[in-house]
RNA sequence: GGUCCGGUAGCUCAGUUGGAUAGAGCAUCAGCCUUCUAAGCUGAGGGUCAUUGGUUCGAAUCCAAUCCGGAUCACCA
């Protein structure tokens, strides 16, 4: 149990006793003291003092005192300010939580729920490379996951790959047309960025189509829908939906080009998978359950035969489920998706990691799974996060500003390499471990920077900020970690050594102390609020107490061998949390760097 | 226009769910390597928490209005 919730409990059975009262934890508060005043932990107390009929100081002095007295191993003295009493744990209490979790690899994780939670999350089209926005979707997505089984759930980690639609038509119509049957190997390119070239291709030719046409006196809006490319890529994917071999070929080939080139990156960021979906595959369920829907009257027929729900009821617009011609749109497959992952996980929640655009999106995807009655529906969390600009502003395809993901992870482990050689700490690594610590370094730098942000938020990436290695950085966690392991090179404590707690905590032994007995109850709230960056903030906090530790205090040469043992806990005991903390959003630590 | 999200130091971000004098990093300035890793540490300057009103012992945090920025309201995904 956490010290505050043993302090909370402490003071409701103390109320009790005192005043004959019962309260819960959620009729005070309790804090962490603040450093202008004496003590640790501070219980709140003006809320009390209704009920109660108390003034602030007179509760605060009775409650106190009773404290104290009942309580001699976890209170050791206490104080009162206005309506605030601070209350100092004993020495003992924190000793007892060093002792007992110091060599612990699974501080922190809680038990098996018992609980299923599906994360979807990368989701990508199979039309173009991964980009930054990607990067964020997938660190977050990942992180979320980890962060999720530490607190004891059961996760399964999906990915679902947007495999079919117009746009992957687009992409294979400018193939057919311009690439005389150039392949990645043939051209020396990775895959997904072939492919994207031709997506790319079609966008011009397109463009080009409509110049064309309206030069000729045609209406932009008509030229737009009459441009011979276009409709090429509309009657493929007609034709793919019924199934036309020669088209289903070349799909197929594609589409493995992409995912070639996928895995690629998918391995160097350390981003895995236990499931993937298939788009081509669920949109067919989705099309059957608006078959159902139909009969069900949970959706209508227009005249010109394409399907509709009527959302105005709810406070939205009617949405499209199927069209004319019969071919799924977008929340089709959507639909037969939610059904299908319920099917085989039985799931207590389903989250999406999704950008904050299609917050209308799922939405209308939970209300429509509702309306069908769907089973599905109501574990449905979209977990929705803002969109990542540059300081020139928002990335644009069009305008060429979009950061590939490829490139941003070379340049990353490129001047994480640079940066280590100019320092020159391990001249005697092998290639191979000089390798994997550049990898360390530059992935973890760009990991950090993007989920040290809450993801709610829009975030502003800055090229040259995020390769700073200095401050609020991966570098500057991993280095801490370093400088732990440095120590306990030397030596390691002694597990035989019963500590004493005679001597008193110095407040930096005690600011350290109190910070890693927060990390269950930060993964926690990691978990609840599905935010990473509670973890990442947190690992930072604690390095950087920890090197003011380091450096104020000698370790290996404390005052007694008392002091010794006990730093040396509170090192194994920091390394430990840290490389636990950043294991959680996917940060590996080195042992020296 | 409707709906949703955001606005905290020059910049990038925290702020323990309503608590004490609002915190970090970067940038600027001044110090600290004969010591377990200086990718570090210590200190200084920098704030009308968008604005106004309200709720109460107490508001960056809750409510209302206004201003600014973004997303969305597609037979794109």
């Amino acid at each position: 149990m956490s010290v505050t919730s043993t302090i909370q409990s402490a003071v409701i059975a103390a109320l009790e006793q005192l005043y004959n009262q019962a309260f819960s934890a959620k009729d005070f508060q309790i804090n962490q003291t603040k450093p202008e005043f004496e003590g640790d932990y501070t219980v709140v107390l003006f809320s009390l003092l209704k009920p109660l009929k108390q003034s602030p100081d007179a509760l605060g002095k009775t409650l106190g005192a009773y404290l104290t007295e009942t309580h001699p191993s976890l209170f050791s003295a206490f104080n009162v300010i206005k309506g605030f009493l601070n209350l100092n744990i004993a020495g003992s209490y924190w000793g007892a939580v060093l002792n007992d979790n110091y060599q612990d690899g699974m501080y922190g994780r809680k038990e098996k729920k018992g609980k299923t939670i599906v994360v979807e999350y990368a989701s990508p089209n199979t039309n173009k490379p991964l980009h930054l926005g990607h990067l964020r979707n997938i660190f977050l997505g990942w992180s979320i996951s980890e962060i999720l089984k530490a607190d004891g759930y059961d996760v399964v980690k999906t990915c679902i790959a947007n495999d079919r639609g117009i746009h992957i038509c687009k992409s294979m119509v400018a193939w057919q047309k311009f690439a005389n049957g150039a392949t990645p190997e043939s051209t020396g390119a990775k895959g997904d960025h072939f492919v994207g070239d031709y997506y790319v291709l079609f966008g011009t030719e397109y463009k080009k189509e409509i110049q064309e046409l309206t030069a000729k006196g045609m209406p932009e809006a008509e030229a737009e829908k009459e441009a011979p490319i276009m409709k090429a890529a509309q009657q493929m994917l007609v034709d793919w939906e019924a199934g036309k071999p020669e088209v289903i070929a070349l799909w197929k080939k594609m589409n493995s080009w992409v995912y070639a080139g996928f895995d690629i990156t998918y391995k160097r960021i350390g981003s895995d998978f236990d499931k993937m979906f298939y788009e081509s595959d669920t949109y067919l369920l989705g099309k059957k359950l608006v078959e159902e829907g139909l009969q069900k009257g949970v959706f209508f027929k227009k005249e010109d035969n394409s399907v509709w729900v009527d959302l105005t009821a709810d406070g939205l617009d009617e949405k499209i489920v199927q069209r004319k011609d019969g071919t799924a749109v977008y929340i089709t497959q959507d639909i037969g998706l939610a059904v299908e992952k319920y099917e085989a996980y039985r799931y207590d929640q389903s989250i999406y990691v999704v950008g904050d655009e299609q917050n209308y999106h799922f939405k209308v995807l939970q209300l429509i799974c509702r309306k069908l009655g769907l089973p599905s529906s109501e574990g449905i969390y979209h977990l929705s996060y803002g969109m990542v600009e540059l300081p020139s502003g928002r990335m644009k395809t069009r305008e060429g500003t979009v950061v590939d993901a490829d490139d941003m992870i070379d340049e990353m482990i490129k001047v994480a390499a640079q940066k280590t050689e100019e320092l020159g700490k391990v001249k005697d690594f092998t290639p191979d471990e000089l390798d994997k610590l550049y990898n360390t370094i530059g992935l973890g730098a760009l990991k950090f920077f993007i989920l040290r942000v809450d993801p709610r938020k829009r975030m502003i990436f800055n090229p040259e900020e995020s390769i700073d290695f200095h401050g609020f950085t991966a570098s500057f966690v991993q280095f801490s970690h370093a400088r732990a392991k440095a120590i306990l090179r030397n030596e390691q404590p002694d597990q035989h050594f019963s500590l004493q707690h005679n001597e008193a905590l110095l407040p930096l032994e005690k600011e350290l102390i109190i910070l890693l007995e927060r990390y269950p109850a930060i993964i926690q709230q990691a978990a609840y609020e599905h935010n990473p960056s509670v973890i990442v903030n947190y690992c930072y906090e604690l390095a950087k107490a920890f090197n003011s530790f380091v450096t104020e205090h000698r370790v290996l040469k404390a005052e007694t061998e008392n002091k010794k043992q006990l730093r040396l806990r509170i090192c194994q005991m920091t390394a430990n949390v840290i490389a636990s903390g950043m294991a959680l959003a996917g940060i590996e630590v080195p042992e020296r760097m």
